[in-house]
DNA sequence: ACATTGACGCCCA
DNA sequence: GTGGGCGCCAATG
Protein backbone atom coordinates (compact mmCIF):
# COMPACT_ATOMS: atom_id res chain seq x y z
CA UNK A 1 0.00 0.00 0.00
CA UNK A 2 1.64 3.35 -0.78
CA UNK A 3 0.88 6.17 1.00
CA UNK A 4 -0.33 8.18 -2.38
CA UNK A 5 -3.46 6.29 -2.42
CA UNK A 6 -6.88 6.97 -1.07
CA UNK A 7 -8.53 5.38 1.61
CA UNK A 8 -12.23 4.57 1.14
CA UNK A 9 -13.19 6.13 4.31
CA UNK A 10 -10.79 9.05 4.61
CA UNK A 11 -14.08 11.24 5.26
CA UNK A 12 -16.57 9.89 7.75
CA UNK A 13 -20.34 9.66 6.75
CA UNK A 14 -21.57 11.79 8.87
CA UNK A 15 -19.41 14.65 7.63
CA UNK A 16 -20.13 13.26 3.92
CA UNK A 17 -24.30 13.79 4.83
CA UNK A 18 -23.35 16.72 5.49
CA UNK A 19 -21.59 18.01 2.47
CA UNK A 20 -24.38 16.64 0.69
CA UNK A 21 -27.09 18.19 2.72
CA UNK A 22 -25.22 21.74 2.05
CA UNK A 23 -25.28 21.37 -1.97
CA UNK A 24 -29.02 20.34 -2.19
CA UNK A 25 -30.29 23.62 -4.03
CA UNK A 26 -32.74 25.77 -2.23
CA UNK A 27 -36.46 24.61 -3.81
CA UNK A 28 -35.29 21.47 -4.24
CA UNK A 29 -36.10 18.63 -2.45
CA UNK A 30 -34.29 14.73 -2.05
CA UNK A 31 -36.06 11.65 -0.31
CA UNK A 32 -33.87 9.81 2.94
CA UNK A 33 -33.20 6.61 0.40
CA UNK A 34 -31.93 8.96 -2.48
CA UNK A 35 -29.55 10.91 0.36
CA UNK A 36 -28.48 7.62 1.88
CA UNK A 37 -27.49 6.82 -1.89
CA UNK A 38 -25.55 9.83 -2.95
CA UNK A 39 -23.04 9.26 -0.35
CA UNK A 40 -22.64 5.37 -1.18
CA UNK A 41 -24.64 4.41 1.83
CA UNK A 42 -27.63 2.24 0.05
CA UNK A 43 -30.33 0.93 2.37
CA UNK A 44 -28.80 3.34 5.35
CA UNK A 45 -32.71 5.73 4.87
CA UNK A 46 -33.45 5.49 8.31
CA UNK A 47 -29.54 6.27 9.38
CA UNK A 48 -30.32 9.55 7.47
CA UNK A 49 -33.50 10.21 9.82
CA UNK A 50 -31.17 9.22 13.03
CA UNK A 51 -28.44 12.05 12.08
CA UNK A 52 -31.16 14.80 10.88
CA UNK A 53 -32.60 13.77 13.91
CA UNK A 54 -29.67 14.59 16.49
CA UNK A 55 -28.42 18.06 14.06
CA UNK A 56 -28.70 20.96 16.85
CA UNK A 57 -31.97 22.59 17.03
CA UNK A 58 -30.38 25.69 15.63
CA UNK A 59 -28.09 24.12 12.70
CA UNK A 60 -27.87 26.48 9.62
CA UNK A 61 -27.87 22.94 7.81
CA UNK A 62 -30.93 22.47 5.18
CA UNK A 63 -32.45 19.26 6.76
CA UNK A 64 -35.85 20.39 6.01
CA UNK A 65 -34.73 19.46 1.87
CA UNK A 66 -35.18 16.20 3.24
CA UNK A 67 -38.60 13.90 3.13
CA UNK A 68 -39.52 10.45 2.72
CA UNK A 69 -39.83 8.43 -0.86
CA UNK A 70 -43.82 8.85 -0.58
CA UNK A 71 -42.95 12.29 -0.96
CA UNK A 72 -44.26 13.35 2.29
CA UNK A 73 -42.97 15.22 5.51
CA UNK A 74 -42.13 12.44 7.79
CA UNK A 75 -41.58 14.86 10.92
CA UNK A 76 -44.64 15.29 13.82
CA UNK A 77 -47.00 18.16 13.41
CA UNK A 78 -45.08 20.41 15.27
CA UNK A 79 -41.61 20.50 13.52
CA UNK A 80 -43.59 19.27 10.53
CA UNK A 81 -45.31 22.79 9.91
CA UNK A 82 -41.54 24.43 10.84
CA UNK A 83 -40.77 22.09 7.17
CA UNK A 84 -43.44 22.83 5.75
CA UNK A 85 -43.04 26.82 6.47
CA UNK A 86 -38.99 26.60 5.50
CA UNK A 87 -39.83 24.98 2.30
CA UNK A 88 -42.62 27.22 1.10
CA UNK A 89 -40.55 29.97 2.21
CA UNK A 90 -38.29 28.87 -0.70
CA UNK A 91 -41.15 28.00 -3.24
CA UNK A 92 -42.14 24.85 -2.61
CA UNK A 93 -45.40 23.94 -2.87
CA UNK A 94 -46.07 21.67 0.29
CA UNK A 95 -50.23 20.55 0.73
CA UNK A 96 -52.12 20.89 4.10
CA UNK A 97 -51.17 16.71 4.03
CA UNK A 98 -47.72 17.48 3.71
CA UNK A 99 -47.28 15.80 0.61
CA UNK A 100 -44.84 17.57 -1.91
CA UNK A 101 -44.13 16.69 -5.80
CA UNK A 102 -41.23 14.80 -6.53
CA UNK A 103 -42.03 14.67 -10.10
CA UNK A 104 -41.92 19.11 -9.66
CA UNK A 105 -39.00 19.66 -6.70
CA UNK A 106 -37.39 16.37 -6.34
CA UNK A 107 -33.31 17.30 -6.98
CA UNK A 108 -32.14 15.57 -10.12
CA UNK A 109 -28.67 14.79 -10.79
C1' DA B 1 -25.95 -10.38 24.13
C1' DC B 2 -30.97 -9.70 23.23
C1' DA B 3 -35.06 -6.71 22.49
C1' DT B 4 -36.98 -2.28 20.91
C1' DT B 5 -37.17 1.71 18.44
C1' DG B 6 -37.18 4.87 14.62
C1' DA B 7 -37.44 12.10 10.56
C1' DC B 8 -37.28 4.76 5.91
C1' DG B 9 -38.54 1.96 1.66
C1' DC B 10 -40.54 -1.63 -1.23
C1' DC B 11 -44.20 -4.83 -2.32
C1' DC B 12 -48.82 -6.29 -2.43
C1' DA B 13 -53.85 -6.38 -1.58
C1' DG C 1 -54.54 6.54 -3.28
C1' DT C 2 -54.24 3.85 1.14
C1' DG C 3 -52.84 0.65 4.50
C1' DG C 4 -50.52 -3.46 6.21
C1' DG C 5 -46.51 -6.29 6.38
C1' DC C 6 -41.80 -7.10 6.13
C1' DG C 7 -36.88 -5.99 5.39
C1' DC C 8 -33.12 -3.00 6.67
C1' DC C 9 -29.68 -0.99 9.97
C1' DA C 10 -27.70 2.02 13.63
C1' DA C 11 -28.80 3.58 18.15
C1' DT C 12 -30.82 2.59 22.83
C1' DG C 13 -32.45 0.26 26.76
Amino acid sequence: MSASETPPDVVPNDIRLYTLLASIPAGKVVTYGQAANLIGLPRRARWVGQMLKQLPKDSRLPWHRVINAQGKISLPLTRGQTQAERLRAEGVMVTQEGKISLKQYGWCV
